[in-house]
DNA sequence: CCGTCTTGCTAAATCGAGTTAGCACGCTAA
DNA sequence: TTAGCGTGCTAACTCGATTTAGCAAGACGG
């Protein structure tokens, strides 16, 4: 069943030598004193018999596994998980590392279960990440263990956390719309979105908003109105008609994620607007979505592949004495902005 | 760094017997004739030292690491890999097992490696994913490994695959609209999709097509039209607008994927057309944008979860002679279909 | 009283690497 | 001539489990 596989004692048969000799070659070790004549056939041997380490046997004997776990509450959902492990397994490739990937479906029971069975399998490092900017921390099981929290905002939690800078996303998408020549009739749908666990509005709609209000203080306005609501596809379609109904008139709309705008355009589309003749948008995510909708949405991403690169890499650099690595939101332009002519402050 | 461990001579010593000994008790080896009282005692040393065997010590000695190989050609794109990993993983987690999960991007230099890390991580299988339908095979470096292809469509190769009932689903689809009254005027957009690679049209088009074609046959009828097009959103929308403006005035749309669907839509919208009142609509996939969008569509779901657990199940069991599975495709239905009097045949 | 069988256990080998301790040889210097 | 030293290599141990081979003690039969 097992595949034939090459030794290091056939190296060092081949070679001529023992198999202490081959291993100090193979690993470089230049303390030993080998001869070069020496040094020449263990490689020789090597190459000629595809030799590659047996990394099982190798991790008994030093502790060392190159494998990090990845474990999130959910994988399923949207494309953030996808994208984050292909962030993460990059720049664990890059390094000869693998990822042993696995999700507890926000079940403790599971979690423990799948924690232990990583730790079973001696796993280097572990990347503990939440689908979305909300509290949580890895179990006290894995205390010992390098660590990394992914999207966690619970400060309690000792070690690195990554996340997205909300903040600076909430401003770059109040400048797009302000560098178009906006000044008036901008409103917000979706808002911080609270909820009986947040009170104040959940991590990323807190952020994204104060992001939004500083820049459209600068630029010496402010938010006509904001429709707070969740962040599905139907609260964006029902905030949309509740505002025109309101009697209220926007002319620009920043929707806190593509699902809220997906939602918007469906009301807008019922109502006669056009985007982005009669109304700009702007948006948070740069799903799939963004790109499929017409006109296409102009969205700030979710940096996801970022996220996963940048986890791995502090895991694995280790130096960085950072705690909070907030990785950058950038834009995607697309066409649901239009140049207005600027209104005189 | 490394947590502390408790070794199986820590629960030896602690019971008083030999290491041997104490193996076999925690293997449950009957065959060696171990008295009630030591595997009393074992027992309650291990329980309360909270032993776990290490795993990678074992896998030294066995060959055998209960760790599955998950490669696949694309991770990020759409939903479809987070669904087959959860699927995969919640089989696996059930009997020990976890999952090394990788991705290849397309790139044969990518796959050699990740493959060769693998295989010196000594993992017991590998399932090979592709994210759709399509050709390809392992590469023979997994050959002495057992392997499952999932969605892989080149029958070369030896070993079992998973494969959506991309026939029954189609059957499914007109079925929906058969079982609905309709009769005249369905129209499919998106067809075969043939490609330079498949002048015939993509596997899971072809299916899909003759399922849709045999029902309603079945009905006696048939399809009134069909354009043949890529399946991205533009294309359903030019799909829709150019039938139209060639006269056409379907009655039910058959999309082959819910990107066509939100595409056909967006043109229906455009040119005054409501669904479900003047134009019923199915679609192929379930991705998330089927429940999205207004009205909800009616979508035969790609069976993403089920393709992962079936998968590795049937690793697993090994037992299955099965060459091919096919994993059936579930209607969900939504508002996107409207009743009518069915027409005297 | 001796040989044989069964019961209940353990010593030691093994998996495939990494690592420590030290040996044999030749050269130099006293 | 012999101690001392550097060079180049290897024997043996280790990691933490599984597994093979076999030992000691008691029971039993003749």
């Amino acid at each position: 069943m097992a595949p034939f596989r090459v030794t290091l004692a056939d190296v060092a048969r081949r070679a001529g030598v023992s198999r202490t000799t081959a291993s100090f070659v193979l690993s470089g070790r230049t303390d030993m004193r080998i001869s070069p004549d020496a040094q020449r056939r263990v490689h020789e041997a090597a190459a000629e018999l595809g030799y590659r380490p047996n990394q099982t046997a190798r991790s008994l004997r030093t502790h060392v596994t190159r494998t990090i776990g990845l474990i999130s509450d959910t994988i399923a959902t949207t494309q953030f998980a996808g994208e984050v492990i292909h962030g993460a397994l990059d720049t664990a490739l890059e390094r000869d590392y693998l990822l042993l990937v696995a999700e507890t479906s926000g079940d403790p029971v599971a979690e423990k279960k799948l924690v232990d069975e990583m730790l079973d399998r001696q796993v280097d490092a572990v990347v503990y990440a939440m689908m979305y900017t909300k509290p949580g921390h890895p179990p006290g099981s894995l205390s010992g263990l390098p660590v990394v929290v992914l999207n966690g905002i619970e400060e309690s939690f000792g070690g690195p956390r990554i996340l997205p800078d909300e903040l600076g996303g909430g401003r770059t998408a109040a400048r797009a719309l302000v560098d178009a020549g906006h000044r008036d009739g901008i409103y917000a749908i979706g808002g911080r979105h609270r909820t009986p666990e947040a009170p104040d509005g959940v991590y990323a709609g807190r952020l994204r908003m104060q992001g939004v209000d500083e820049v459209l203080a600068d630029a010496g306005t402010s938010i006509a109105g904001a429709y707070e609501c969740a962040w599905e596809p139907e609260h964006g379609y029902d905030g949309m008609l509740s505002l025109l109904d309101d009697g209220h008139r926007p002319k620009a709309l920043v929707c806190l994620n593509d699902r809220l705008a997906l939602g918007a355009y469906q009301a807008m589309q019922e109502r006669g607007l056009r985007v982005p003749d009669d109304v700009s948008v702007v948006s948070f995510d740069d799903s799939d979505l963004a790109s499929w909708l017409r006109p296409a949405l102009t969205s700030v991403a979710l940096p996801h592949y970022e996220l996963g690169k940048t986890a791995v890499a502090t895991l694995l650099d280790g130096t960085s004495e950072r705690r909070l690595v907030a990785v950058p939101m950038p834009l995607r332009s697309r066409d649901s902005i239009r140049m207005v002519p600027a209104t005189a402050g």
